[in-house]
DNA sequence: GCGAACTGGGTACAGTGTTCGCAATATCCG
DNA sequence: CGGATATTGCGAACACTGTACCCAGTTCGC
């Protein structure tokens, strides 16, 4: 009974009911990989890994999953869960707002999820549930589908390639062993190329304006300005 | 002389003066791995399969790069090369709106390119050249450094965010190795679960509506319609 | 001509996901 | 209760991956 016969992750049964009791369940499986991709990077996740975390031997995780990937979905949909509990204002407005926010915070609190969020759909009870509850606050202005989701579209893909470029610096730093100083200055070396060369004035005035203070909070920002747009421009296409 | 001692890939002139001419070019690896990035996917994309294209031995490439990603790098740099020659409307808003589906053509073109583009920006010839360009159509309105980084950004991580949840389905169904059909079949699976449930109202709706006609041209309207939308909100936003 | 700089490429190593086979174990059914 | 059956844990093996190290061969500057 090869892998692709059986039924996709989450319709089968976590586990069935004649032989023994598996020693851990999806859940600390998809734990003990969020944990890993937390602190070490989503390269880091191997079964192997993952097994040694648990302590189990590496195979013993096709007991619980068919493919690597499906640890993958069982990962995404557990972060999702910890939106478990949000509650989001009436206007539309500032329930978009929220849920904007939300998003990048989890992108922040797990740098990995965006790579895995953008990818296709996760049908995990989790991810179920919070598509369902972005879906809510158009309730009340009575768009058609199509409208509907170009407006979450446009939202969702905002805050998601947002994040993605937010981040990636990050992500670089440390999959090239670095220091997030030591990589800027590395990054810093094109700097004085890129500023004598005479052949990119606009981009040379951003870099040299870009270098005044505030920086941290930068991102949030951007992040903030960009937000605020999108919510205009929806509501600028509303019926 | 260890490979971090030296100068980034692109400070780093191609070939030294000295020895014999090498066998090939930078242009002609990335030339290779974009070939292969394009047929098999990105993860096909290995360094033994680079020189085996180019005929060539499998650590010969450390010659031209110092790590593997120098190689994406160099893939990056050359897919923005195709932009070459883009000449923008006089009008910020026409010229955005070429921008964005410009960067969408590319994406389409090269499925595995907004994976890379998402993260560090490339500071290679074509890819700095097109920044400055993305950079032109503010210069009419005079905004401050801030304000205009807040515009591109937004309509970037839009266009971004987008083609990437645009082609994730395609990229899933390669992965697996099943045909675009099979996957969706497979995937239609959970349609029942999550329309039987009566947990997701509002996703119920939305999955049955979605299956009427038009499927085909459905993701080029969403995208034109979220471009229309960006683009309000950054007119809403101009002094 | 001679040394220095440079290129090509084979070998080796530590890692990856996944298949197969087998022993141990728990439940269901007669 | 006694098998038959389903299920779990897991070691061995396979075909891959990126790249450090080494050495021979080539070409330029002096």
């Amino acid at each position: 009974m090869p892998a692709n016969d059986r039924p996709p992750l989450w319709l089968r049964p976590e586990h069935g009911t004649r032989g023994p009791k598996p020693a851990h369940t999806r859940h600390a499986v998809a734990v003990a990989g969020i944990k890993i991709a937390d602190t070490e990077g989503l390269d880091a996740v191997s079964m192997r890994r993952i097994a040694a975390e648990l302590g189990t031997g590496t195979t013993s995780l096709y007991r619980y999953v068919s493919k690597k990937d499906e640890i993958l979905q069982l990962m995404g949909d557990e972060v999702v869960g910890e939106l478990r509990g949000t509650v989001l204002p009436a206007d539309w407005r500032d329930a978009l707002r929220t849920i904007a926010r939300l998003m990048r915070e989890t992108a922040l609190r797990h740098p990995w999820f965006p790579a895995l969020a953008s990818g296709r759909p996760n049908h995990g009870p989790n991810s179920l549930w919070w598509t369902e509850l972005t879906l809510s606050p158009f309730d009340g202005l009575d768009l058609g589908t199509d409208e509907l989701l170009a407006n979450l579209g446009t939202l969702s893909s905002f805050v998601l390639g947002h994040v993605q470029s937010e981040m990636a610096d990050q992500e670089a730093a440390r999959l090239s062993g670095l220091s997030h100083e030591q990589w800027m200055d590395r990054e810093g070396e094109y700097g004085p190329m890129i500023m004598g060369s005479g052949r990119y004035p606009r981009l040379t005035r951003v870099m040299v304006e870009a270098e005044t203070p505030h920086a941290a909070d930068r991102r949030d920002r951007w992040f903030e300005a960009g937000l605020e747009r999108v919510l205009a421009g929806i509501a600028a296409h509303l019926p």
